[in-house]
DNA sequence: TATATACTGTTAAAAATATAACGTTAATTG
DNA sequence: CAATTAACGTTATATTTTTAACAGTATATA
């Protein structure tokens, strides 16, 4: 009996696939019907070679000479990522980030649609943001269960951060996004994305350090 | 001669350092003097090895059966980052997510401080938003030389990125945080991070597809 | 003061990821 | 219609990153 290994799409491929996506539904717009890996990487400058690999998890095969045809690769990588079918998901704390992402129009795109933004300041609840309603912090976990709801946002501040995921938990949810600058305490099986500006700016920050002193190491020879 | 070699400081360690920091600092409030890497990498979920391995690129070193001593650990750390001193920086593109930018009050921990930020939309120009100046478009170039920003922050729409890019560039930006889901063209010795949700996004999407479908092959042999 | 424990730093091995090399196929052009 | 070019997939190699193994040092404890 064979056996058939299927591995993990490994995470760098993940996020450059999304990249990929982006660009041809743009390539998309603009009426071409065909695409190779070279035209790929010239736009986003990166490694054609690396592009060939990373498509290899969407078992879509393209032509020699030819390249891909646009419309299946962009199906392909939906199916790779779960963006072939629109996802519901709620956010909770509507700050100043949390409004951001409730208006954020991108999301159609791939697939996520964000039912209800849910508040503990009584202000808020009641009003409409971008469109969307923000409901008390209560119903949370109920209208989770109801909705059967998968995946929970959190932009709330660190401190509350792990009761609103066990308010989350307890609805049912499968996997959150964190924008929390803080560890959650949740179940092995449930997805855990986080996302931190710091860990961002700090790639940013230590690259500009090294750069300024490369720099007056170099060029700058100036008594 | 003695040739020694100042190798680049790995990405992810560097993001990781980041998230070292924060809890650093959380530790410290809390009254600790000393943190070993066992400590640490049971708050943050990490290997312990791992933590040790990255906080070489501190030059400092631990004592062995103690530790680290915090507050040392914390400056050798944003010494590494760049986050000792204060560094300005303007931010472009004032809609919900550049607002929410200009909020973000933990800019502040990480020697971050956003000095204007900039809009074409004329209505917005002239107020104050989280206390920051908003101003015209057309000033940017000036200011950011005046000034001798070295960062620049995009939050414009992908379609007009580029043209903000080179105004930044004209004044003198030696880095870009871009949150546009667009690739800058920029002259090689320039920083550039994107920011990307929809990659983030990606990698929770497809892992919260890989669990679902697993739990169906497994646990869930309802006939 | 010996012994156990909690740490570190370093070196080595493993795993993951990216890059290169190569043989093959389709379209284009002279 | 041959030759060139543009593209692919696959396999192999190199690099980066993570994990493990281990020897050594400080503190605490019996």
């Amino acid at each position: 009996m064979e056996k058939i290994i299927i591995r993990a799409v490994p995470q760098p491929t993940l996020r450059r696939l999304a990249q990929y996506h982006h660009r041809l539904k743009q390539l998309e717009a603009m009426g071409r019907i065909t695409v190779s890996c070279t035209i790929l990487a010239n736009d986003l400058k990166l490694a054609s070679t690396q592009i060939r690999k990373d498509l290899e998890a969407t078992s879509l095969t393209g032509q020699a000479g030819v390249g891909f045809v646009l419309s299946d690769l962009v199906h392909s990588i939906e199916t790779v990522l779960g963006w072939d079918n629109t996802t519901d998901a709620v956010l909770v704390g509507v700050g100043s980030l949390g409004t951001a992402l409730l208006g954020y129009e991108r999301f159609n795109q791939i697939g996520l649609n964000i039912v209800a933004g849910f508040e503990i300041d009584n202000i808020k609840v009641g009003q409409k943001i971008h469109g969307k309603v923000i409901l008390p912090l209560d119903k949370l976990t109920n209208l989770i269960e109801r909705m059967k709801i998968k995946i929970g946002i959190i932009t709330v501040p660190a401190e509350v951060a792990q009761i609103v995921t066990n308010l989350m938990l307890a609805g049912g949810v499968r996997a959150i996004w964190n924008f929390a600058p803080t560890i959650l305490e949740t179940p092995p099986d449930v997805v855990i994305e986080n996302v931190s500006l710091a860990s961002s700016y700090a790639v940013l920050s230590n690259r500009l350090l090294e750069a300024t002193r490369n720099q007056q190491l170099t060029g700058e020879s100036n008594s």
